[in-house]
DNA sequence: AATTAAGTTGAGAGCGCTCTCAAATTACAG
DNA sequence: CTGTAATTTGAGAGCGCTCTCAACTTAATT
């Protein structure tokens, strides 16, 4: 079936390409019977512009790009990137944009396509997710002037426009609802490949300032968000004897609940454990978790609006936006209960 | 920093426009002086080619479009989906593609998008998953004569390509493996929403079968893929005490485990699990999970390349492609313990 | 050396659309 | 009824590229 084009469905209604134009693009200044004549073509025939040559003219083809750095396989076992694209995904439904995927195998990937995606005009904007350190692409996207939304607070966030939640409360709110369980000897597994990882970190070093608590760094270990690397910071911090553990992400949660469960340690009985993301590991845990919820599908959608505003050039540049999030109280904690665990900690209030 | 065209390529090395066009497509019949005076500009001025200009003329954008029916939301927490992804996107790297990504909302927005998809000419080419039946979208694509690759194989095959694991084997062995073990009150929780959960069952049918053991219909249930929904249907099924269940997703066979947990029973002591995908969720269960592994990030890189032989046409159009699936032995299974039950299937065995 | 074949290049048309500009038509004021 | 302004339309240029065709140059053949 060949496709028709402007000509021909002037043709077909008398009148010239251009006024034909005019009926799709809602100009003012056309006699009604014209643009009814004009359209009933269009309906009978099913035309559609081709967005291919209106892109070429226009300079706007309505295609977004969403970058998602390498180490795609390991990404996708972490439910937060499809979620975050099935959010970016209805932000390009509701504003008649379309989506293009660009995962990375490898940092030689990242560097090849990454030129030629900016460099072929093809899309408009670019929303790049920080799931990982890379200043060097960082650098190129900030040199090159076009249209980028981070999804994730980079570090550099001089001349960035980024969306990201609220990190530093978020962690904040974790530690400080431990806190009010009576915890002292709470744990953290935070992470250094991004910078969510160091807020969630800081808002929790914010709350054991605020109740006195001492912060301790062997109460402190680090992973990489995936499930194994919780399952080995736990190991490590299980001999430090934490009444509880704040992990920064569901995932890594998982994780640690199969290292308690192996030491023979009951959750919530003997460590709660508090969570980050709140999204399909935290119920799919046993116990379910008590997490931070964090709106990611809305992070997505409100990303792509962002990104709207700043290719056509109706919001300024610079601009940071953090989203709230919420404490879910779940099965995987409780107060604390363990004398010996009550005993060290009040030896350690007594301590301050 | 605008951006450069052949034209001023051309007069910055003292030709014409087509000769460079000659160069960045390699040509042959250019004198290497030229060719390498012309790469030189190029070089220097890092100018890439305008491929909406380029698709204009060609014809071909090397942009293809992957579906994933409405229920977005559902559909992320379950790792399957972003692994096939994961594997298309491998696929288009590989071969030079920039994949878009159509997540659909509603079905109102399937049928809007849709024709706007195949009608605007921006894409070379689909894949559709058949997450769930749509006859009416299947009609509209199948008409459309548009290169379209199935992933998973829908109810009609007639005229169509689509690529698919051994949805049959990978359900037979799964069975047979729990024959071998000695299990013979083996129940299944299987699903209508696609084809792929009705072969399976049909594969566990044949090994029943070849085992001279009953097919029983108590000893079936449905889900739709998600982790409730198994859990659902395994409530249903304990009351008729089977000593193993085959579940065809790992999601499910979560909610499996969770039901069969609450219920008092262990796994794999009192009733073994065979789950199907071995997915993230099947190493995350506790315990993990025996299942048939299936190639997903394979199925999606091949889907790329089915479709761009479709597209380029040299490939034939009604192709069948299934692949292969394994099983994975884990902890979820073991031999026939109890008691009461093994006295049960000497009853049944007799009663062939 | 003459003829033919191959190699090498540029001019120009055209992909399907948008948008400017001017011409033609209609409306309204004096 | 004329002059001016607003409305309505089409012609044509041009977005940046590919591709055909013809012209010119060089190599190969007799």
């Amino acid at each position: 079936m060949k496709r028709l084009t402007l000509e021909e469905i002037g043709k077909l209604s008398g009148v010239s390409r251009a006024t034909v134009s005019r009926v799709i693009n809602n100009y003012p200044h056309i006699r009604p019977e014209i643009r009814e004549r004009v359209q009933t073509i269009i309906d009978q025939t099913g035309y559609k512009p081709n967005v291919v040559a209106r892109t070429l003219v226009s300079n706007r083809s309505n295609i977004i790009g969403l970058i998602i750095p390498s180490v795609v396989q390991q990404v996708f076992s972490d439910p937060y990137f499809p979620t975050l694209i099935s959010g970016i995904a209805r932000g390009c439904n509701a504003n008649n944009l379309v989506l293009s995927l660009y995962l990375f195998d490898s940092l030689e990937d990242e560097r090849n396509l990454f030129q030629a995606i900016i460099g072929t005009g093809l899309i408009d904007g670019l929303i790049v997710t920080t799931a990982r350190r890379n200043q060097e692409m960082f650098d190129t996207l900030q040199e090159s002037g076009f249209p980028v939304v981070f999804v994730g607070e980079p570090d550099d966030i001089a001349k960035t426009t980024f969306i990201d939640i609220d990190n530093i409360t978020g962690g904040y709110t974790a530690a400080q609802y431990l806190l009010e369980l009576g915890h002292r000897r709470i744990a953290i597994i935070s992470t250094h490949i991004n910078r969510s990882g160091e807020s969630r970190l800081e808002g929790y070093r914010k709350a054991l300032h605020e109740y006195g608590v001492p912060f301790d760094d062997h109460l402190v270990a680090y992973g990489d968000f995936s499930l194994d690397s919780g399952y080995s910071a736990m190991q490590s911090l299980i001999p430090h004897q934490p009444s509880a553990v704040f992990v920064t992400n569901d995932l890594m949660a998982l994780g640690s609940l199969r290292a308690l469960r192996e030491a023979g340690l009951r959750v919530p009985e003997d460590v709660s454990v508090v969570s980050f993301d709140d999204l399909s590991p935290a119920t799919q845990a046993d116990p379910q978790l008590t997490t931070i919820r964090q709106p990611v599908q809305q992070t997505g959608k409100d990303a792509v609006t962002m990104l709207l505003g700043l290719i056509n050039g109706d919001v300024q540049h610079p601009q940071h936006v953090f989203l709230p999030n919420e404490l879910i109280v779940r099965a995987s904690t409780g107060a604390v209960r363990s004398k010996s665990f009550r005993k060290q900690q009040e030896a350690l209030d007594k301590g301050c």
